[in-house]
Parts: C-alpha cells; sequence; structure tokens
DNA sequence: AACACATTAGACCGGTCGTCTAGAAATGTC
DNA sequence: GACATTTCTAGACGACCGGTCTAATGTGTT
C-alpha cells in the first residue's frame, strides 16, 4: 500500500474539488455546474463532498474566496513591479490578461465576474462576497492609479477611484464582448482606448 | 363560453410564454430559468410548450429574436430623435437606462449581455444570434458617433466603430458591477468618464 | 488491543428537468 | 352535419440534480 501517497491525496481532496470547482464554474456557470461533474472529475467520491463542505453555496462561496486569495498574489506580481512605472504596470496587467484569454480560445472569462452577473440576483451572500473581492481589485488598480497621477502619467482632476471604477468595469465589459465575440477586439479596442485617450495627461 | 377571448387568449399563448420567458430568463439567466415555472407563472399547460417551442434552446432563440426586435424601436426613439444633438441622443439612453436600472433595485441588467456572458461557451448557435444582436446595437452606436464627429461634437480622430464598441462593452461591464454593487454608482461613473473625458474635443 | 476521530462508500430522497405520445378540441371541407 | 385535418393539451416518462443519511473504513493515540 502506498501509504505516503494516500495521505498525500487525502490531505489535498478538498483543494482538488475547490480546483476543479473554479475551472468548470469559469466555463459553465454555477448553476450549470453540477457536483457530480466535479466529483467525477476529480475521483472523490460523492459521499465525502458533503463532509468538506456544508452545501452547494458554501462550496462556491470557498471556490470564491480561494481564487481572490490566489489572485491577489497575481495582483502583486504587478502592482509591486518597481521596474515599471505605474501606467506601464496597468499596461502590462492588460496585455497580459488579454494574452491569457487568446491562449484559451476567447473562452470562460473571469470567474468573479462571470459569477457576479450570474449569482447577484440569485444569492445575496454570494453578491456580498463578490462585490467585496471585486471591491479589493478596483482599489488595487486605483492605487496604481494614484501613483500614476503622483508621477504625473495622467491627469489629476479625476478620481483615482472613479478611474478605478471604470477601467474595472470596462475591462468586465470588454472581456464578455471578446466571448460572445470569439475574439480579442473588444478587448484590442478596450486597451487602446483607455491608454490612447483615457489615460492621457 | 367566452369564445373571443378563449380564441385570443390561444392567440397569445406563444406570445406570453415569450414575454415570461424574457422577463424572468433577464433575472435568473437561461440555466436557472424552468420551464415549469414560465408554464406557471403564464397558466399554459405543460404539454403545450413543445408545441410551440422545439427545444428549450430554441425558446431562448426566439427571446433573444423578440427582444431584438423590441429593442431596434427603442433605439430608434433614441436615435432617431432629431430635436437632440447626436451626443445628447446617447446621453439621453444612458440617463434613461440608468433610471430604469435604479426602479427595477439594481437587478436584472440587460437580458442580451447576461445571455453573452452565460451561454457563449455552452451554445455555439445562441452565441452567434447574441453576438449579430450586439453589433447591431454597437453599429447604431458608432452610426450616431459618426454623425457627432460631423458636428464636431466629438474629435474625428478615433474610428466611431471603436469608440461604439468601448461604449458598449463599458456599459455593459458598469451595469455588471452595478448588479453586483447593488448601486447605481458604477453606471453613475461610467456616465461621467465618458461624457467628461472619452467623448471631449 | 482498544479507543476516538476523520474520512469514504454509495444508496436514497424529493424534486425538477426537458421530452414525448396519445388524444381532445377546434377548424376547415364537402 | 359528417368527416378529415390541423391545432393544441394532458400528463406520464426517464434522466439527473442537490442534498442527506447510515454504515463502513482508515488513522492516530494510548
Amino acid at each position: 500500500m502506498p501509504k505516503a501517497s494516500t495521505i498525500k491525496a487525502k490531505e489535498g481532496t478538498k483543494a482538488q474539488l475547490l480546483e476543479a470547482g473554479a475551472r468548470i464554474m469559469t466555463e459553465k456557470g454555477y448553476n450549470h455546474t453540477g457536483i457530480l461533474e466535479i466529483l467525477q472529475e476529480t475521483g472523490v467520491p460523492k459521499g465525502s463532498f458533503y463532509y468538506y463542505f456544508a452545501s452547494k453555496e458554501d462550496f462556491g462561496l470557498r471556490i470564491i474566496d480561494d481564487f481572490a486569495e490566489a489572485y491577489s498574489q497575481t495582483l502583486d506580481e504587478y502592482f509591486k513591479d518597481t521596474s515599471l512605472s505605474p501606467l506601464n504596470r496597468l499596461r502590462k496587467y492588460c496585455e497580459d490578461g488579454r494574452k491569457k484569454f487568446e491562449a484559451q480560445e476567447c473562452r470562460k472569462g473571469c470567474l468573479i465576474g462571470n459569477l457576479s452577473q450570474e449569482m447577484s440576483d440569485q444569492s445575496e451572500i454570494m453578491r456580498v462576497r463578490l462585490e467585496e473581492v471585486m471591491n479589493g481589485w478596483r482599489d488595487r488598480f486605483a492605487d496604481c492609479l494614484k501613483e500614476a497621477q503622483k508621477q504625473n502619467e495622467i491627469p489629476a482632476r479625476y478620481d483615482a477611484k472613479a478611474l478605478a471604477e471604470f477601467f474595472l468595469s470596462g475591462w468586465e465589459g470588454a472581456v464578455m464582448r471578446s466571448k460572445v465575440t470569439k475574439s480579442t477586439k473588444p478587448i484590442d479596442t478596450f486597451i487602446k482606448m483607455v491608454f490612447e485617450k483615457l489615460f492621457v495627461p
């Protein structure tokens, strides 16, 4: 009996469930994703699911938390990179997002954005959590834009938080349009407009 | 027997189904909306549904078509209103959209936008139809912006179609953010940024 | 070995889903 | 008014869902 690997698999069960859940829900949404499907993909038996999670909603909430935590580190990589100017950090973030989206054939998009659209009217508890996560992102963008204002990369006459909200919602909308057109053009247009017209002195 | 009203009800059965379907799907999405639910709301018996529609997907497609046709007239009301300047037509469109969204307690949002997000990766035939509808809107916006360029309301150095795409995706994103924050603030910010920064000479 | 505790097995439930077919009701034709 | 045709309805059907349950198994401690 491979004792060590068995133990390792067990320890990772919850994480496996969360990973598969996030991946499948990003593509298929919350309602269209079945627990059975996640169980089959991970090889975890059905009986175990409700040992780890109280309900599907609880599962969804933990997926959001997990994703938010991991993504926070991704944001660090971009926004703590002092080798680039604040605006160029944002630009790199956009361009890498574009590349990633293209690499997955203009599918899926953003887990948090998708769930926000789908779940805001369906589950108040998920809505609140989703709002917190996205507000956190907006505030990160706002910090970056404030920095850009300090360095005179962008005009100081607009509230950085409003600019960040506009940027975030515009990005999410562009991703949605890119999904439905199966092309990166809407994202390309977003990047062009933001950096050539919106973020100019 | 109230023959006339019976006949009328029958003639309207399909339209009733489509109306209720559009209303419920706007709020709950395609996957989370049950046919039974629509049937109960309209009083139409279950067996009738598949007489009028080949499948749920076909039903969804017809809802999209119906909505697109009706919405095209709504767009006419705004964009054929020559008593306003082109930019003010667009502004009125935004502000009325904001009011409508607020009136329904920051819920629902845009049927086509919601379905685009939800269905693009799930049904190719719906994706294509959704893309056509939204591209049509974008082109209407672009025509309005071209007119605005002619009248020197906005700078001519940007392609009106790109501007329109940016406007459309930004609007959809702002509605999504407003749904999740249960506030019109993201929409307000969008309107402010678009008309004070993006659409300025 | 005996114990408590963590985890898994998988049957089971009530419910809803989308689909289908038989036939009732309405309509048209002669 | 009888018959044929089309239009519409009734409700059963099987598949699958999220969620729950009890029994069994594995693990670590003493």
